[in-house]
DNA sequence: ACGGCTCTATGAGTAGATTG
DNA sequence: CAATCTACTCATAGAGCCGT
């Protein structure tokens, strides 16, 4: 990749000179043969050019890419929303692509959108949320993927986030265990902590579901710490949610109910109908 | 004088050939 | 087969030139 041309234009437009631009940081001379595309300097370097441009590593890749996302980043934002809209056309076209590739990364993708297709599909016909209908071999794939992790990269934890409903409850526990240790190192990052909280938000969803409710409880202490700033109110007040069906469960409904309630009404209004849908299910379950 | 540029030199690292 | 040598690439700095 050569960034040279690139840093050269948004640097113009920024009406900075060569020498504002890399004094102290590389020569004159390697910096036009690197904005010539000549050739390229190392990322630390880069680091510090972009400071001078006012621009984190992130935004100018973005920007690189002509302001599209990555593919890992596309593929998620793909994943996400045709999954939210229950589009199955675009997640078989979704799984043709993946299924192109034949690396093992590829593969365990293309796992996890035919466990997303077989269970939209299903709910299509029957109305009822089942994540048994994954295939098999499907499901074995994404867990012993997962199981050989040692040190998990952001993209592993958000995968496992995803697919925590598909695999063995009982894998659960030792994954978040193992992943966990990754937890402080990420505070600090918005990211990090947003595909944390996401991740989160499944596992208790699935304690709650197999009555793992002292675990539960655990969880979303820790999803409160991790959803502290204003910024991530939206996960909070799931944590708030949860809060409530554990005062159900417990024996509390009077009150648990109207808290559940309170929170489903505020996530319908700010348009997140199949969030809400997703959530109510844990109330159904517990009044029939 | 300043910004942008070319040419050349240097040191580190490495792939491949040669030698003991 | 391991150690050494050689030729090459990469990333860099500096001297000096050109146009405004």
């Amino acid at each position: 990749m050569n960034f040279g041309p690139k840093i050269r234009e948004i640097r113009i437009k920024k009406g900075l000179s060569q020498k504002e631009t890399y004094s102290g940081i590389i020569s004159k001379s390697y910096a036009i043969e690197f904005e010539k595309g000549k050739h390229s300097i190392s990322a630390n370097f880069l680091i510090h050019v972009l400071e001078r441009l006012n621009m984190d590593m992130d935004e100018f890749l973005f920007i690189y890419m002509d302001y599209r996302l990555s593919p890992y980043s596309s593929y998620i934002y793909r994943l996400s929303s045709y999954s939210n809209t229950h589009n199955v056309d675009s997640l078989h076209q979704l799984y043709r692509e993946l299924s192109e590739k034949n690396t093992e990364i590829y593969r365990v993708r293309a796992a996890e959108t035919r466990c997303r297709i077989r269970v939209i599909e299903q709910f299509k016909m029957t109305g009822i949320w089942d994540t048994t209908c994954i295939l098999k071999e499907d499901q074995a794939f994404i867990q012993e993927y997962l199981v050989r992790i040692e040190t998990w990269t952001l993209q592993e934890i958000q995968l496992f986030g995803n697919t925590i409903e598909f695999l063995d409850f009982h894998a659960h526990f030792p994954l978040f265990k193992n992943l966990s240790k990754s937890l402080s190192l990420y505070m600090n990052y918005d990211r990090g902590r947003e595909i944390f909280c996401v991740m989160l938000i499944n596992l208790i969803s699935q304690a709650i579901k197999h009555q793992f409710l002292d675990y539960a409880e655990v969880l979303i202490q820790q999803l409160k710490l991790l959803s502290s700033d204003y910024k991530e109110f939206f996960h909070a007040a799931i944590a708030r949610y949860f809060d409530s069906i554990l005062l159900i469960k417990r024996g509390d409904h009077e009150q648990g109910y109207a808290e559940a309630e309170k929170l489903l009404l505020f996530f319908r209004e700010l348009n997140q109908q199949s969030l809400a849908d997703e959530l109510a299910v844990h109330i159904k379950k517990v009044s029939l």
